[in-house]
DNA sequence: TTTAATTACTACTCTAAGGTAGAATTAACT
DNA sequence: AGTTAATTCTACCTTAGAGTAGTAATTAAA
């Protein structure tokens, strides 16, 4: 019960990009330095993140990547859904098919509460305002 | 994010045997049949549940398996901490070391809050209170 | 005493996530 | 023009979870 490294991965480097956005690119290996990232795993995630539009890439000598969409509009939700590491609303917990509020499996309703508290603060979390505040990244 | 197969199917197997406790024994074969879970995999978690001493095996023909604890004192947390599924205290949702109160990462606060209630609705279920009830299994 | 039904053990296969390697491409700098 | 620092592409390796296969061990019933 967690997320993957790819979704732990993105969502700090997107924060990261967030708090040092003075700069007008930051490069992979910067990222991957300071983030502790593998640099040739950070490098396949960054290039699938240019593909969905999350950001931009500049090729060559002092190149590298900046926000396309705007880190307010972007959400930890978003990411999760992006790598397929989200909580399907029609997922049931214990893997049972057409589990609804008729025909419950054993923790329906207990699990229904997390499960949408947790959703919320997904989809409330936007890489925006989770970075700064002088956290770790 | 979501619970190993593993745990999901143990979770499933000990409210089966909850709601069926009229039996002396239950099979593997009837468990398999009735939860749709393949026979194989089934008899290798069952043989897991035994060695922790959650039930009880009776070999040979007409055998099959009992609880050993009571379902009242097994919870739904005891499961995915056997199978190394829960949501463990120190371990930080975005897999920062030494995450905590002080040196926080940017999800703490939110995850925490999730985290707590998820923890307590985990280790308040116990097989007993979720079997019943005319719930799907 | 044999047979059938049962659990237990050992050893595989398959798949997806995580991670690595090397070369191709791009573009600024000298 | 050549060098260098950067992203991108293609292909591979490793590991753990999920699942399968075959057989041994056990025991009640026939």
């Amino acid at each position: 019960m967690q997320l993957s490294n790819t979704s732990k991965y993105t969502i700090r480097i997107l924060a990261y990009m967030v708090n040092h956005k003075d700069k007008p690119l930051i490069s992979a290996k910067e990222l991957s330095e300071n983030l502790n990232i593998p640099y040739k795993f950070l490098t396949k995630i960054m290039t699938e993140l240019v593909s969905v539009g999350f950001i931009e890439s500049i090729r060559g000598r002092e190149g590298g990547y900046k926000f396309l969409k705007k880190a307010s509009e972007i959400t930890v939700s978003d990411i999760l859904t992006l790598f397929n590491d989200s909580i399907k609303d029609e997922a049931c917990i214990l893997g049972i098919d057409f589990c609804d509020a008729k025909h419950k499996c054993a923790l329906h309703d207990k699990w229904i509460k997390s499960k949408v508290q947790l959703q919320k603060m997904f989809r409330e979390s936007t890489i925006e305002s989770i970075a700064g505040e002088g956290s770790k990244i």
